[in-house]
RNA sequence: GGGCCGUUAGCUCAACUGGUAGAGCAGGAGACUCUUAAUCUCAAGGUUGAAGGUUCGAGUCCUUCACGGCCCA
């Protein structure tokens, strides 16, 4: 087990090699060799050196000489390790590394004989020791459990998880690129509230000792992002985790990257079609060949219409509670009893839409007592202008013209309260210092939420949130 | 919260109706100077997730618990 590697640890500190040192300058990525030779004819030689260096990940030895595959994280290279080269003292040393050292190798650029391209090794050296065993070379590690726990051992281990975020990295890039070309500020608002707000989730509770208070981890960024607004910065935008109490499952992980962005002079209809152009951009950055269309225009349907469509419910004609449930119940479709109105139409949007849209789709003007920071409907009474995107049966983004008039917003609040007295936990506390801030005159706006871990799944084509959050939360 | 499935060597997996827990890879010793899941020889590797119970005997059956996956609410 990991005592021999400990006494070959013992073993390179005894000859006066340091199996940990300080650094190794002039290394290059793998890729390059590739990108330079990898068009060399099996057999070709070449005079170019390069120095590269990664994980010892394969070896296959041969008496008097040796294959070593080098992982970094460009890619991988074999290197031919060659005794009549190294010395006898070098070559023995290099074949006794274990799989997981990290080593560098000096080495030209050649093609072996069936083609494959190869660093001829000139010289090397031990940059780490690896002291635990890698997970199987061939099979990689496939226990989830141990994957989201020890993510480092699946990154080691599974290239596919490697490339999966990086990918993401590149998302998260390419949101920024566009938002930045686009006079977007990024900003940085609290993420320790004394108020909740912006979004119908529970909060996870902290406690501040030195001020002996309570404090919420934020579970949107809204109303600070709006204020900011008001202050005149015009386009903000802000990536970060939000924090939601609510359970795990394969959507849903407590705490998550949220983009929003807010754009004064704006409505919901100018904010889709930059969410249109956003996404396409970000799919044509990382370039997605994957089975959802995300080419603009996308579909738009109202709310109402959609779960008309699918339920055969017309929740704008039953607009109390118990109208609601007895229409819901001649369709043979049961509710949750102790819901609220508002909670009832989310939930039939939740199971009976959400999950059929599978290409990009805005479903749009959502009802008042569902949008407590949109604004109403320019045409259409008890409706906000609001949208919510959905894409492979999820919800990935969620966007309104904004409510910027502080009396309607005062009312609002008022709302929620009574929907909090009705039990539900989930309704907004009363911020009065977000309302003073509209009081100061808020221009009008549009404004928008991204899930970027879901978004990142649909671009990686993963069905679990867990699979694109390096470290998911465990049990 | 409910249902189903799973947890065996560092990793990936076996073990028929209960009868001394096996293999491949990794690691050890050795052979081999163009292999690529290299190959070949030899030896080693285990509190079968935890705790109870049934039994002459439990990886296997029963109970509880822990953790994970899928489905449902």
């Amino acid at each position: 087990m990991d005592d021999d590697r400990r006494s070959k640890l013992a073993a390179i500190r005894s000859r006066g090699v340091d199996p940990f040192p300080h650094d190794y300058p002039g290394v290059g990525p793998i890729e390059r060799v590739h990108a330079e030779h990898g068009d060399l004819e099996a057999g070709a030689e070449t005079e170019s050196a390069y120095r590269v260096a990664g994980r010892l990940s394969a070896r296959r030895g041969h008496g008097g000489a040796a294959f070593l595959d080098i992982v970094d994280r460009s890619g991988r290279i074999q290197v031919h390790a060659r005794k009549d080269m190294l010395g006898d003292e070098s070559f023995e040393q290099l074949t006794d590394l274990d799989l997981g050292d990290i080593v560098g190798i000096d080495g030209t650029a050649f093609s072996s004989r069936r083609g494959e391209l190869t660093l001829r090794a000139t010289d090397w050296a031990l940059l780490a020791k690896s002291l635990a065993p890698p997970p199987d070379k061939f099979h990689g590690l496939e226990d989830t459990e141990t994957r989201y726990r020890r993510r480092e051992l699946d990154l080691i281990a599974n290239e596919e998880a490697r490339e999966l975020f990086i990918l993401r990295s590149r998302v998260v890039a390419a949101i920024r690129r566009w938002l930045d070309d686009r006079g977007f500020l990024e900003v940085e608002t609290p993420v320790l509230q004394p108020l909740y707000g912006g979004a119908l989730a529970r909060p996870f509770t902290t406690h501040h000792n030195a001020l002996d208070r309570d404090l919420y981890l934020r579970v949107a960024t809204e109303l600070y992002l709006k204020r900011l607004i008001v202050g005149g910065l015009e386009r903000v935008y802000e990536l970060g985790k939000d924090f939601r109490n609510e359970g795990l499952s394969p959507k849903h992980n407590p705490e998550f990257t949220m983009l929003e962005f807010y754009e004064a002079y704006a409505d919901y209809s100018d904010i889709a079609a930059e969410l249109e152009q956003l996404v396409s951009f970000v799919a044509a950055e990382i370039g997605y060949e994957g089975e959802i269309d995300f080419s603009a225009p996308w579909r738009r349907v109202s709310l109402g219409k959609a779960i008309e469509e699918e339920t055969g419910v017309d929740v704008l004609a039953h607009r109390d509670r118990e109208a609601l449930m007895a229409a819901a119940a001649a369709r043979g479709i049961g509710l949750s009893p102790g819901d609220t109105w508002p909670q009832l139409v989310d939930e039939l949007l939740s199971k009976h839409v959400e999950p059929e849209l599978r290409d990009p789709t805005f479903v749009v003007d959502y009802p008042v007592e569902l949008s407590p920071f949109a604004k109403a409907h320019r045409t259409e009474s008890g409706l906000v202008e609001r949208f919510e995107c959905f894409a492979g049966g999820m919800e990935f983004a969620n966007a309104f013209t904004e409510l910027n008039d502080p009396d309607e917003q005062r009312a609002r609040f008022e709302d929620q309260q009574r929907h909090t007295a009705e039990g539900d936990d989930e309704a907004q506390p009363y911020d009065e210092d977000f309302v003073r801030a509209l009081e100061q005159g808020m221009p009008p706006t549009g404004g928008i939420g991204v899930g970027i871990d879901r978004l990142v799944m649909l671009l990686s084509g993963r069905n679990s949130i867990r699979e694109v959050v390096l470290f998911p939360t465990m049990r």
